[in-house]
DNA sequence: TAATTCCTGAGTGTTTTACTGAGGATATGT
DNA sequence: ACATATCCTCAGTAAAACACTCAGGAATTA
């Protein structure tokens, strides 16, 4: 499991099109505008995406790019693969390549643990990071990353 | 959270010593060899290591390095911190930065997914994958937990 | 036909990665 | 004292990744 700033650009941009696409298919105009992220940046990422099938564009005015299954269908497992390729870490593929069993058993280990990682970002969905968010927002206030601030919130409301 | 290569080879190095370091230390020679890494690729992540007093080197024959405190009390994000310097990724640092909310909510989402992955990594401790390895541990032969991810990762392509 | 949008691909400066090399500081064994 | 082993520092570097610019082409709508 990979997670760079690739990654976390693609995130954004999906969660991006999670809230903003239920009323029509968003530009990736909208996209750079909102999230600052470079036109041509999100081409490349959207590429990615659309290989995938986690993005389906709509080409022509008016259209834009939809979610390419259900919000509570894409994890953010199955976003950051997309665009952060998955790299083979350990050298070690069979017993041959092992010296002692010791680096053996530390490939091992990490393995184990990088399935940990990647099995609790499936588990997480857009769906999931919407809801929970919409919810007990805590606003724009970096500082307060915990405490609650109700700005946006009342905003909403 | 940043999760590379060069955290992962910050966290096998890390386990390496875990392992090994139970009677008397462990030079970074054994390490670069056991684990396949460059003597001066690990001389670089145990110079940020020792920054952070998460190892503790012995200089001269017979020296080496040590675990900076107790298996358990290190977690693997302080290892992947450590080497892999923290970067800000949201420039929404307060209310004027944000046009109408939007872009802030994403951010704030993005955030609240962030400090989940940070603390499941606070909650994993070199102490626990080396408990967890050592018991169920049966060889490299055995279809290795990367495969087991690889096919998931495909299936959801 | 013109505008809008997706889509493709080439190119580019910067940063990170992973490494090489050349030395110096400190401790050990003889 | 001396040679050796180890940590430790720093400078450099090729290759890759990152994030972006630019230049167009393809599909759709008005």
């Amino acid at each position: 499991m990979r997670l760079s700033t690739k990654g976390r650009y693609a995130v954004t941009a999906m969660l991006d099109l999670a809230l903003n696409g239920q009323d029509g298919p968003v530009t990736l105009s909208d996209i750079s505008e909102n999230q600052g992220i470079s036109l041509s940046y999100l081409e490349q990422l959207f590429a990615a995406l659309r290989g995938k099938k986690l993005v389906r564009g709509v080409r022509g005015p008016g259209g834009g790019y939809f979610l390419g299954r259900d919000a509570d269908e894409i994890s953010i497992a199955d976003i950051i693969c997309a665009v952060d390729e998955w790299v083979e870490f350990t050298r070690c593929r069979g017993k041959e390549d092992c010296r002692g069993g010791q680096r053996c058993l530390t490939h091992s280990l990490w393995d184990d643990l990088s399935k940990q990682i990647y099995d609790f970002l499936t588990d997480i969905t857009l769906a999931d990071l919407v809801a929970r968010g919409t919810e007990g927002f805590d606003g724009c206030n970096k500082e307060s990353a915990t405490s609650v601030v109700k700005e946006v919130a009342n905003e909403a409301a």
